[in-house]
DNA sequence: CCATTGTATTGATATAGATCAATGTTTTTA
DNA sequence: TAAAAACATTGATCTATATCAATACAATGG
């Protein structure tokens, strides 16, 4: 089961933009600009107006939905992946969803007047779109069933397979994220967290030092992961 | 808050269709056959290939993705929704998730080649594809969030809110869905399920008269569904 | 460099909701 | 139409986690 897609999607949204001609890529570029956001900043407001849709060249950023003080987290972008795609939709153009920076992030918003042309414009551009729209939709799904059908364990679990395989394409990596960060990802109090990142130290899953976490243990992770 | 958007999407898919030129659609209609499901039976499966896109034409449909013996209920199709959108992917052309009629169910199994050359072909149409994607999306989103940040009585005050706006369009409706399905629904267990139902009717919020349903006081409901 | 604020950790307690068990009621099927 | 199977209901437990509380530690800013 293709459980490590659940916090993130796979890194080649690029590939639609290969689909466009020299012309249409001019234009894009055009239509464009380079921000920079530092830890903690939003790039991306639930319910206001997407003018633009995102696409993450450095850094890390997390996505989430928001209503009230209640925020659910639905993935963690890396560089080279879209964001606000989901706003590409005819009528009601805001963004469906907040984005931050979990670090320092440089993002380049391109207009979304001249996205929507381009996909009328380009087919290839266009079924290159609907190919990542699906596959965020798939990594949706995942971590839909992984908050729900998985406890805390199976979870955590889940989530530093991910980081590892995904984001961090390491199985040692330094941690910048806090354990609140950490217990919001993985749908659970900050407590929990703790306690359960001791138990998998006390069971030779993992190594912690300081900030820095090693998987020790991949296979009897993903155990953890499929059956907890 | 969009919440009655959480069990299923709006039925407005087949706008796509309205893109296609008369060729087009003649085309379309060449490619495509009808089929008929009984109550309970599998239209698609999670995993096999995905030779075609379905258009619910008659009935209600489930969509979940399953893993094992656990299930996970995306969202319910009524008529006029299309199925397997998110399979339109480049590389691999499987069902991401399985579909299962409810009750007596007619659709439209179209020809995946097809939909996709016609969506290289026609940017209207890829444009309204990726609008109807934008909107499963949001919906997903929804139900993601109400499944995990709600408890029990809100989950089942949203879920009876979606079905009577959305799904049955009418505040009495003939639940042909039994407990365990709206459970499964709900994401919580039958027994709570039947205890919370017996506390909305203790309360006034609904009346059950068998497999009838009306719901007697929709903003109580909805404050339940917001704060529960 | 001290004060303030945020983060990490640990233990104790509370609780929503699952699970189990037993019984009644429909629906299906043979 | 009788038997079997599936569904509905009710009550009694049990448990995974949240929440609360208290303390230690780290980072940040004036």
């Amino acid at each position: 089961m293709a459980v490590r897609t659940s916090c993130t999607v796979a890194d080649d949204h690029c590939k639609c933009f290969e689909a466009l001609t020299e012309e249409q890529t001019a234009l894009l570029e055009k239509k464009q600009v380079t921000v920079e956001y530092n830890k903690g900043e939003i790039i991306a407001k639930h319910g206001s107006f997407a003018s633009h849709v995102i696409f993450v060249c450095e850094g890390l950023v997390k996505v989430y939905i928001e209503h009230g003080k209640e925020i659910l987290i639905l993935k963690i972008i890396s560089p080279g992946n879209l964001i606000g795609l989901s706003s590409l939709t005819e009528g009601g153009d805001t963004f469906q969803y907040s984005a931050a920076a979990y670090q320092r992030s440089i993002a380049k918003l391109i207009d979304i007047t001249t996205f929507k042309h381009l996909i009328r414009e380009n087919g290839l551009f266009a079924s290159r779109v609907i190919s990542i729209l699906g596959e965020n939709s798939n990594q949706i799904n995942n971590r839909f069933f992984c908050l729900t059908h998985r406890q805390s364990y199976g979870r955590l679990a889940n989530l530093l397979l991910c980081l590892s395989e995904r984001v961090f394409k390491s199985d040692i990596f330094e941690l910048d994220l806090t354990r609140k960060e950490l217990a919001e990802l993985a749908g659970m109090s900050t407590e929990n967290v703790i306690r359960i990142l001791k138990k998998f130290q006390e069971d030779d899953l993992i190594i912690l030092k300081g900030k820095n976490i090693e998987l020790h243990n991949i296979d009897a992770m993903q155990r953890i992961c499929d059956l907890g």
